[in-house]
DNA sequence: AAATTCTTGTTGACTAGGAAACTTAGTTGA
DNA sequence: TCAACTAAGTTTCCTAGTCAACAAGAATTT
């Protein structure tokens, strides 16, 4: 009899075995800024574009208008987000960077390339620049778009 | 002021957006089944070697011993896993595939192998054996078969 | 042998996100 | 013009995981 196609030998299977332990290390490096990866990457986005309306973050986010509303939710609470609305739409409103919010950037966007140096140091220059490639490959042609840079 | 490195240029960055892309992708294609992404990692472990304690199948999962009581129970109730009791220590059990667990391992692993196949599929041979090593080496450098959770 | 400590697994409180119902506000079309 | 549809966000319910407290049994120490 065959046997079953090993669970190992899938390549989304260590995909998601790799992303979680640099995910993991990310979020101990930035809790102790009382912020979490989801935070973080929605204070990045907004830095991108500000303001920005929430529907346009949940798509450069991946995540649904719900999360985002929530996420929002808890960082207008912490004073890092602010919220303005829209005079020509009711419904709408677009979000920022508090001051508060802008000057924690830096602090959390060099955490995050200490965090990728650490995980991936382990590769070659060339290793590590291949993955970067076929990462961008992916995301490019399984039309990821997440944010448009490059 | 300099400008914030950009998050699009951490690899950790892409790392979680394509491994989130690949699973999603997968829960949807295994939900038919009756089975989440989880639980069908926890049934192809359990394939490797059963019986096997909680304990074990946590460490090799990457999860908590109380998820695992958890994600435990849930196959228990769906008749896709059973616990036997161990009687040399009273606190253990060790759990193992019902018949009907074990019957759903090859369909479940065929749609793994068609989901790594269409996902990765947009990339060359080369690209995608690439990614692979350096999947591995990447698990294999940073010990993440060996990390103790808790 | 009794007391302490360690181990195994479960439970409860909490956090985070998805799906879908819902509210409110624009938009469209007869 | 006004009814039907669509769009932007919020909210509710659900699933799933972590963490920490816990119970109970085993192991170790004295």
């Amino acid at each position: 009899m065959t046997s079953a196609s090993e669970l190992t030998d899938h390549t989304g299977y260590w995909m998601r075995m790799v992303s979680n332990a640099v995910s993991q290390e990310f979020a101990r490096k930035v809790s102790g800024e009382e912020v979490t990866v989801a935070e973080w990457s929605f204070m990045r986005a907004l830095y991108d574009c500000e303001p920005t309306p929430p529907s346009v973050l949940a798509e450069k986010m991946g995540m649904t208008k719900g999360a985002i509303s929530k996420l929002a939710e808890r960082l207008v609470a912490k004073g890092l987000v602010e919220r303005a609305e829209s005079q020509e739409d009711k419904r709408a409103h677009s979000l920022s960077l508090t001051t508060e919010g802008r000057a924690k950037i830096p602090v959390l966007a060099s955490l995050a390339d200490k965090n990728d140096a650490e995980f991936f140091g382990v590769l070659t220059k060339e290793e590590h620049e291949a993955l970067d490639h076929i990462l961008r490959v992916l995301a490019e042609r399984r039309e990821l778009n997440a944010t448009p840079v490059d």
